[in-house]
DNA sequence: CTTCGAAAATGACATATGTCATTTACAAAA
DNA sequence: TTTTGTAAATGACATATGTCATTTTCGAAG
């Protein structure tokens, strides 16, 4: 038998879950809580195998309340429920180690997905996977206002990190190659560098 | 009721995957193939929900097979088994849009899997998603024999693409300084790149 | 018009880098 | 043992790079 917990701040949902999930002969509901803290608290207490959380919730969401009950200790498998394409919270999900991240909306599928995840594999929804190598690329979103990275010096980042010279750089600008020595020397001050190497490291790594 | 196509090249695999799947009341094997060929012909006239295919076989490998089914228009969801971590497929096996890539070993959580992938799910081993950052960022393109580069030149590449300095670098390995110039120099010259810049621009655009 | 300030440019300098010819060290092969 | 081949090191050199102080340009604000 399954031991589930199921947590979303909305009532109608968590409850249309609930009798989705308790339908099944092999799947018990054991605990419904309605906002991530309430799940941190009863996690501890149920011990469920799988956890059925909405990600997006008021108050602490719902990769906050996983990665505190992971941390707690719990060897719950954690299945993210989405209305829709929180692209935002996939990456993060799977590196506190979800096992799990579906669509709301395909319900039906729900009881598969639950014994799929507590048998120790993990599963996405259909349409989550093909977004899957994008989205696990994205960097922590680098904002070049928070360094004083004005858009030219953008211009110049990229194209050192295309491996051109000062000088390359100066023609394709159509600047000094001083310059763009200049400016090289100024993105380095701000964003605490060496060279221009570590520039086009720092690109890759956060930037792209 | 779910139908399912098994392929796999050893009729004792096969058999017990045949019987594990059969056990379940919903679930229905309806062919076996030895082979990728054998499969892409049964495909088209048995027509299943889920074909579960190892992916490693002699002749027409998995991906291939399923690359072939894809075309000719089944709508059949496949989910890949594999012996271990076949890293080098994985990869493949997203791009073609399998919907499933788990492993062997835990055979116990292939009905579920099954089930979950019937239902529109994507479905992977515990062990995969953990290294599935990791594994779709890799570019596999590139081949260090191809280029000639050597186990301690592939070890200078890192380093450069970390922002090491010649000298940074000469210590981490108990080189010379001049060594590791030498190094690099010679690095530059197999790959046709201007300057450690470029190297590392290169690593990150050819091999991460 | 003048003033002001940012962007662009210049020149000088120290250092890092890449190339090359040559030498040394050393282990495997003869 | 000698020979040989390769990795490692050295030294010399030209160039690219990064830093800094200073100057020029130029448009907007006064």
């Amino acid at each position: 038998m399954i031991s589930v917990m199921i947590v979303d701040d909305d009532p109608f949902v968590s409850g249309s879950l609930k009798i989705i999930l308790d339908n099944e002969t092999d799947i018990e509901v054991k605990a419904v809580a309605g906002s991530g803290e309430e799940a941190v608290k009863l996690a501890s207490s149920v011990d469920p195998d799988v956890i059925v959380m909405d990600i997006r919730m008021e108050g602490m969401n719902g990769t906050e309340a996983a990665e505190q009950i992971i941390k707690n200790g719990s060897k719950a498998a954690i299945l993210f429920l989405t209305t829709f394409l929180d692209d935002e919270y996939i990456n993060k999900a799977l590196k506190i180690g979800a096992k799990g991240y579906i669509i709301k909306q395909d319900c039906g599928s729900l009881p598969s997905s639950v014994r799929a995840v507590a048998s120790g594999q993990a599963v996405f929804g259909g349409k989550v996977v093909e977004k899957l190598p994008d989205l696990l690329n994205r960097k922590d979103n680098f904002d070049p206002a928070e360094f004083d990275i004005t858009g030219k010096e953008l211009e110049v980042i990229k194209l050192v990190a295309d491996g051109l010279s000062n000088k390359e750089i100066s023609e394709k600008m159509f600047l000094g190659e001083g310059t763009v020595r200049n400016m090289v020397s100024s993105i380095l001050t701000k964003l605490d560098l060496r060279d221009r190497t570590q520039l086009a490291c720092f690109y890759y790594q956060k930037m792209v």
